[in-house]
DNA sequence: CTAAAAAACTAATAAGCGTTAGTTTTGCAA
DNA sequence: TTGCAAAACTAACGCTTATTAGTTTTTTAG
């Protein structure tokens, strides 16, 4: 009956991808059917086939998006002014309010990628690796530039990207602190431990 | 034909879902079917039946063992000598180990928990919270001490565990760093960030 | 107002799932 | 060696799944 309403300057399939991260961090990709994301979208499942091609699209479509945000501003920020230091905390507080702003998608594609089918799993896997190496590489030149303490590069990105990544479990307590806090308390918290 | 082969001192059950784990950590839940572990076990799938009772008890089983080893190792630790710095750094040391020893289990737990089914999952949840609430006491215990700086303990918590968690991608890199190294080195930079 | 295009609907299909039933084989104890 | 229990097997059931086919309704454009 009724069509599928989306907003100004979002297409249909924009609103089922949105209703489908959703669905997907919630109850996992499997778990998922596509007659519970029509039903969230308010019309019947094969009513879904008028705008995307498949459910593993949808997937792909998450994955790739969040990928894609992150590489590009890293591009940015690796072009961009400042020292080592400034992009390290440049970098994690992109994450932080990717984690925040955009949670269901981030959630998606750190927790699903696993159900994409090759080679675009390959390729998304590549596209990840790629990302901690060149974040690896700016913690070397860091270290290089004696603006680092002399750590392991490998395990600081990891504490870093995976402190981060802690943010999932906030969630449940956002109603405690405030955002702007939260991103200032993490920053100082991991650049502490590792400035001179 | 061939009976399931357990070890000297592991029963069938143990076998299948010490395979189970693997299957789970690897797929996912959902997208690890009965036949697959049956595969991987040696047998038919009814035949795993004569030592389970189902899918769901398997992940059952997994999810509450992963629980009870963290959380009888925090009351041993809570009772025993040493200030809070020192059994901050057990816990983590802990931590490490488990995610180094019985990382397909651990990682089941933590990923695949949420197709656990009521009252289990409610069940699970507050242990979850009731171990978190504990290390959260003890930081606040070790900020009343002076042993540890005026943090927020939620956030030095939570780091903490994300952290440590973040080791499930040092599979990759296992190679690369002894355990020991890499454990001193998690521990120290933790620590650092938190201590007087 | 009319016609074409877009998008909804109902019905159905094929495949895969966990699990059960019923039967046969295996392995241990007497 | 015999007999019983444990554990394997084959076959199949009922259910859910994503997806397709075919049709009807709704929206849009001239």
């Amino acid at each position: 009956m009724a069509k599928i309403r989306p907003g100004k300057n979002a297409t249909k399939k924009d609103v089922i991808i949105q209703k489908a991260s959703t669905l997907f961090k919630t109850k996992g990709f499997n778990a998922a059917s596509m007659r519970e994301l029509a039903e969230a979208v308010g019309v019947e499942a094969p009513s879904l086939y008028n705008h995307i091609g498949s459910k593993i699209e949808l997937l792909q479509s998450i994955c790739f998006k969040v990928a894609h945000q992150f590489t590009s501003q890293l591009d940015i920020t690796e072009n961009g002014k400042g020292n080592i230091v400034e992009k390290i905390e440049s970098t994690i507080r992109f994450h932080i309010r990717m984690m925040l702003n955009e949670f269901d998608e981030v959630f998606v594609a750190n927790h699903e990628w696993k159900h994409l089918q090759e080679p675009l799993l390959s390729n998304f896997l590549n596209q990840r690796r790629s990302y901690e190496k060149r974040l690896v590489v700016m913690f070397e030149q860091g270290i290089r530039d004696k603006e680092l303490k002399n750590i392991n590069p490998y395990v600081a990105v990891l504490t870093m990207l995976s402190s981060v990544r802690g943010l999932e479990f906030w969630q449940r307590h956002k109603k405690n602190i405030s955002t702007q806090v939260l991103e200032d308390d993490i920053v100082t918290h991991l650049l502490k431990g590792i400035t001179k």
